[in-house]
DNA sequence: AAATATATATCGCTA
DNA sequence: TAGCGATGTATATTT
């Protein structure tokens, strides 16, 4: 189906042509106030936004500034259009949560057809472990890696292997500069790996990322880790 | 300033359009390829998408499907609009990151204002932390908050007291349920704090959140740690 | 600018 | 469905 356009629609021709998507994509540019609640709550006074509505029932409220919306609801929520004492009301709900936007003023309905996407991004972790496996020297000189993804009670090591004398080593591998939280998703799992095969164990952790911050330093070394500098 | 609105313009008309956005916000409706490069790199293949250019230079391209957009940039970037090869071609860029939007058609450019928003949301971390400062048995019978952010080598304690019986606490907050990586951190601001008071001085920890998954039951449990179920 | 933690995080995968 | 971790996470706060 081909794109609509509404400019100063009335409310009710604005409900008329949300309700006549069909499929497509709404976007609603005017003056509304927006009501939040569920996970948290929150309302917001009358303001100009942008709100774009998705044929999968994603909800975005859009103020000036920023990445994200200023209110939103996540896919699979279903939606009513209805006009209220003379005003448009957007009210969408999904999994208890909800979202009113009630406009005061609409300047534009505009109805589209959206495509899907299939993005395929490079440059991520899975490109990192890829690089890691086609040449383990990069973690260190006779790393053997042995599995991927290997089990433990602490959840799944990225790469598991032997270093050159033989002693087990679990491999985190992160896309980017870590903080504290790497190491310590890291020391979990030396530490589940070390029960796993048996309380003595000597079991090695070797953090993979382009760098660390000081206070990830100090902890690897309080740890007993080893950090090696790798990009994706 | 005022909304305006160009349907099916020519490239150049949507071209000069954008130019005259004088601090409007902007959206384009048609069929576009996208190519990302930066953190990570990405293309997608032509396809009808939703384009929003806010004035802070944020630049959000959506697709039929989700809350996130297939590509963006962040607020601070910078643009150029032209046209090339009888296309409309949007160009940003900030930081060494850039995404190039190429038109294949223009259904609809839009120009209009969008307002700051200012959102008081309530239910958060915060909201528990007042919650539990204004009535602190409800950490435990007898607790006593000595400090909030209360600082460590590791970073900072949500609250930081002492229990019924004198013994250094600190507790981790969370305003929903949580997993490993939660417990993880109280396990580093414990250790933090055991170093800060000396050696071998007793510290417990306290994670108060609505629930806990069995893995980070476990982990609490093998650090000796403790659990509070408490909902923002 | 760097570091750290929160978020209505979202998203994808796996058991 | 729930749990778990990656994400081009974004965002705020503090140093």
């Amino acid at each position: 189906m081909d794109a609509d356009y509404h400019a100063d629609p009335t409310p009710e021709a604005a409900r008329d042509a949300v309700r006549d998507a069909a499929g497509r994509a709404v976007s609603l540019d005017g003056v509304c106030e927006l009501a939040y609640d569920g996970r948290a709550a929150s309302t917001l006074a009358p303001g100009r936004r942008h709100v774009l509505l998705k044929p999968d029932g994603a909800l975005l409220a859009h103020a000036a500034t920023g990445h994200q919306p200023v209110n939103w609801l996540a896919p699979g929520a279903t939606h009513e259009i209805a006009v209220e004492d003379d005003e448009l009301v957007l009210r969408g709900e999904r999994d208890g949560e909800t979202l009113v936007c009630r406009f005061l003023a609409v300047d534009l309905v505009a109805l589209f057809p959206l495509d899907d996407a299939d993005s395929e991004v490079s440059g991520t972790e899975e490109d990192l472990r890829e690089r890691v496996l086609a040449d383990p020297d990069l973690v260190e000189e006779g790393f053997r890696p042995l599995a991927t993804e290997r089990d433990t009670a602490a959840g799944a090591i990225d790469v598991y292997g032997k270093d050159a004398s033989g002693t087990a080593v679990a491999v985190e591998l992160k896309r980017r500069r870590v903080g504290p939280s790497a190491v310590g998703q890291l020391d979990r799992y030396v530490d589940a790996l070390r029960r796993d095969l048996h309380a003595d164990a000597e079991v090695r952790g070797i953090l993979v990322a382009p760098s660390v911050t000081d206070r990830a330093r100090r902890l690897l070394t309080e740890n007993g880790h080893d950090f090696v500098p790798l990009s994706p």
